[in-house]
RNA sequence: GUGGAUGUAGCUCAGUUGGUUAGAGCGUCGGAUUGUGGUUCCGAAGGUCGCGGGUUCGAGCCCCGUCUUCCACCCCA
């Protein structure tokens, strides 16, 4: 055999059968987004580099996946760059473009050049893949789907409600027990400044991030290592301890963030979502976690993570509140909060927890079998009256024998088969077969199709 | 980017301290059944054992390199 084919690390086909699936994800999704009233856009696989450099952090630049300019890409560069061996400065050289790496930067750059043509707030979702330059892992892929859901050009803390809600109904429709944690940058704001490190707020919301995986001590090393002092890690303690329900957490907050006035603001709104959430009867567990600070350091509101209570999987989807993200592109005092589903976790939850609905749709509904050409030429009109009918049908497009168009509907689980032969010819007919009972009757087209 | 495991038929995997012609199940194709599938029985096709090098009389098995996939770290959906 010649070599065999392959496809590049991190990414992954999808069968008739995994697209059924993923569909109905991607359908469950898109309805309760619209029921919410937000509205599709998709915007391109590449981006210009400077678009999308510098809003990642340094890792995240590493995890851009760069397009080669065309032409003689090389032909204007000097011995000195080639010769220079530098990465970085050739790349900037010889590459312009790059895949995207999530759906939030191209909309915000969307949102700047296309402000002519929205009304605010614009409320819009978008289902799209996204590539990142990572090492594949469980869960993580290089090439992967995120759907997005972001509103823009409000501050109101009811688009904070809307989102949660999103998340309790897609899933209670996806039949998934999650628990949304939920946090607010200005609240971890405050706690750095009344421990006096202000600075290295980005340090310790990190590190804090990881309390679930490594545990407080580990929390606190990676602290202390970031040149923190031992006092101001004492401070933190009483909080990265707290317990009780969500309103106790926040009154004790409040006493030791008493004198931080960014603090105190994030905590009010804190209360405020909570009580929304309570007004509307938010079925899903919500439970503030200091500890959530999710890496993007865009965020300066509430931020989001939805986790999967029966299995265990990384966050399945996340989001926050940022105040300031078209500002890059030179567009101020647009305020956003969004969050992003990530479908292939979704995928690989539902797949563990076997949690498809029974009836796989797209299917076809019966299989027209024949014997030779004066068979196949009776059959398609009949294959076209019922499709007109808006019935799935089909016509095995060759006289093969009969077991094995037979075995084709079995595989494609045919509920269906009309069998056309020459006696069927011959009273104008066909041989209409129930594959589930094996119960056969001659019929008229106007039989079969009250089958259906 | 760092560390660990892995790779044998289309798929899932056996393969003894290194020893002759590398096996099974599933799937595919053909037949039993010339117009009837899902069950059964019979048969066939299909492998440069990931790739490259080395050790050896001899390598699927041992050594080195490389790539793939998986796992952990970093980071993240």
């Amino acid at each position: 055999m010649a070599q065999k084919p392959s496809i590049p690390k991190g990414t992954r086909d999808f069968t008739p059968q995994e697209m059924a699936n993923r569909n109905y994800i991607f359908n469950t999704i898109k309805d309760v987004f619209r029921l919410y009233g937000f509205q599709q856009i998709e915007t391109p696989a590449m981006e210009n580099l400077s678009t999308l450099m510098g809003k990642y952090g340094d890792e995240g630049d590493k995890l851009l996946f760069k397009i080669l300019n065309s032409g003689d890409f090389m032909s204007g560069l000097g011995d000195e760059e080639l010769l220079g061996r530098n990465s970085v400065k050739l790349t900037n050289k010889i590459s312009e473009k790059g895949l995207r790496y999530d759906l939030t930067v191209p909309f915000a750059r969307f949102v700047v050049q296309n402000r002519d043509k929205i009304a605010f707030p614009f409320k819009r979702y978008q289902i799209q893949p996204v590539w990142r330059a990572d090492r594949p892992q469980k869960g993580r892929y290089r090439e992967f789907y995120q759907c997005d859901v972001d509103v823009v050009g409000s501050d109101s803390l009811l688009n904070e409600l809307e989102l949660i809600q999103i998340v309790d109904e897609v899933y209670r429709r996806l039949k998934i027990n999650v628990v949304v944690k939920i946090n607010n940058r200005k609240i971890l704001s405050g706690i750095a400044e009344i421990i006096g490190e202000a600075e290295k707020i980005t340090d310790i919301t990190v590190a804090i991030d990881k309390m679930d995986k490594i545990g407080l001590e580990k929390v606190n090393e990676e602290i202390a290592s970031k040149g923190i002092s031992q006092e101001a890690i004492e401070k933190l303690q009483p909080i990265l301890k707290l317990t009780g329900t969500n309103a106790e957490k926040l009154n004790q907050l409040k006493a030791v963030l008493a004198d931080s006035e960014i603090g105190m603001k994030g905590i009010s709104e804190m209360e405020t979502i909570f009580a929304f959430c309570e007004t509307m009867k938010v079925q899903t567990q919500i439970e503030l976690d200091l500890t959530l600070a999710r890496g993007l350091n865009y965020y300066t509101g509430a931020i989001f993570e939805v986790k999967a209570l029966d299995v265990q999987i990384g966050s399945i989807t996340g989001g926050g509140r940022y105040d300031n993200l078209t500002g890059v592109f030179g567009m101020d005092g647009v305020s956003g909060v969004g969050i992003s589903f990530g479908a292939d976790r979704i995928y690989d939850v539902l797949n563990q927890l076997n949690l498809y609905p029974e009836t796989s749709v797209e299917q076809t509904q019966i299989l027209f079998v024949s014997f030779g050409d004066r068979e196949l030429m009776y059959a398609l009109p009949w294959v076209n009256a019922l499709r007109a009918k808006g019935i799935n049908a089909e016509i095995y497009p060759e006289p093969a024998k009969m077991k094995k168009q037979m075995t084709y509907a079995d595989n494609k689980r045919i509920p269906y088969v009309a069998i056309v032969g020459e006696t069927e010819m011959n009273e104008q007919k066909v041989m209409l077969k129930d594959m589930k009972t094996g119960e056969q009757k001659l019929s008229t087209l106007e039989e079969v199709m009250n089958a259906f």
